[in-house]
DNA sequence: CCGCACCATTGCGGCGCATCAAGCCGGGCC
DNA sequence: GGCCCGGCTTGATGCGCCGCAATGGTGCGG
């Protein structure tokens, strides 16, 4: 994608955040906004960094860790396009407690906290949708704090391949890790090691097929009702 | 505490989110609350009911958890006298995806949706707020989640103890629990039992010193740094 | 075509923490 | 007092998952 051709008001505009804006206020939006490149392995923040801004992964994927004293990482999220981060970060006036690093190439898309902050009070809706962003974002988090307590690994990875899966759907269904199987393992807290044996028991047991990054699932639901032999 | 006397509009000025607003102002929000009573073990809501209100905890305490379908429950939260609760949830339009109960007799506070709506309408500062306080929820879950990942019971149990002690503070310091151990344990994603054996593990490293639900800090600094033997 | 990274897998040994099962202790209540 | 009951502790045992280390691809650049 060419920076010079990428239209930044246009691109706002099918953000659910953003729908319903007049082409006067997109423009405004989009006055307060920076397009970045980064490269696989950059940065985009760190823990400590002052936070001005939130940001949108238009193309590539971003991974939100932290890490331990003894530098032990923890993924958090895995950022796909289309999806904005450190909204709240933003928002409670403090540095960035996680650290954000560009797993691919990636473009972002960063809008600037006094362009938001202006934006809430010149329209209530928009200020609706971002507490219903933000609350969606939380609501995702306490999903993970329960999956991790009450969850063993096995199901954690399970609930992972069928996170996107309709109810009813027999068909069966390929899952294509995003990122490797390192990133997926920490941000489902597991092990690489153990993910790896998780996935191969689930082959053995003949509920799902794995080829490197494709994981397609056999029977969806006898993979939903597992439980290890 | 007597309903009749408890004064809704000043109550309100004193939280932090409803600083700054008028006479006229709080006394609109006030119409828009209900005061109520539970009883020690009552449930203030379910999974799957409707959110149409959040909560301010004024007396007692309220544990927020969710229940695995085997029956488990994991505390996500315990929420002391001044807290708010289910914002979140609140504003995402979905049914409560937690369950809250009063751990001991309690007054609650619930300020209904429409008007926390109309009072983001009227005020950007309001709003301002609100996002300050979800996002600060936010940021205590992602410290939640880091913990569970990256440290072991024994750290999250002294920084459980730790939370709120100051940093260069040398006097010995008493931190009383402010419900049942069984309760804090599932809060720190423990088991009785194992919590119990790091307290006691703790008190024989002469760190603390445990008298029912007191636990004197005799060492802070010792305590920041201890590894298990 | 070979060498080198990087990623993924596999075996083995071990630790952290859970589980099950008793026992203890204090407080409310007849 | 004597009872019970909920909260807490303590011990014995075991499983889930981790840690290290070695091996096996696979893709890319020289």
């Amino acid at each position: 994608m060419d920076l010079r051709v990428f239209n930044i008001p246009r691109y706002l505009s099918v953000q659910p955040l953003f729908t319903d804006l007049s082409p006067v206020e997109l423009d405004r939006l989009a006055a307060g906004c920076v397009l970045r490149r980064f490269a696989r392995g950059e940065s985009v923040f760190r823990v400590g960094e002052p936070c001005e801004e939130f940001h949108i992964c238009v193309t590539g994927q971003v991974k939100l860790y932290a890490l331990s004293p003894a530098g032990a990482e923890k993924v958090i999220d895995i950022i796909a396009p289309g999806q904005s981060f450190a909204e709240a970060l933003m928002f409670t006036g403090q540095p960035y407690i996680i650290n954000a690093q560009a797993l691919s190439d990636a473009l972002l898309l960063s809008v600037k906290k006094s362009t938001v902050e202006d934006e809430v009070a010149r329209d209530p809706r928009f200020a609706l949708r971002m507490l219903a962003g933000i609350s969606r974002r939380l609501h995702g988090l306490v999903h993970d704090v329960e999956a991790y307590a009450l969850h063993s690994g096995i199901q954690r990875v399970i609930g992972y391949l069928l996170r996107d899966i309709a109810e009813g759907s027999d068909a069966p269904v390929t899952v294509s890790l995003p990122v490797s199987k390192a990133t997926i393992a920490s941000r489902l807290s597991l092990t690489p090691e153990y993910f790896s044996r998780v996935l191969h028991e689930l082959e053995a047991a003949g509920l799902v097929r794995i080829d490197k990054r494709d994981v397609h699932i056999l029977d969806a639901q006898a993979l939903a009702s597992y439980q290890s032999p």
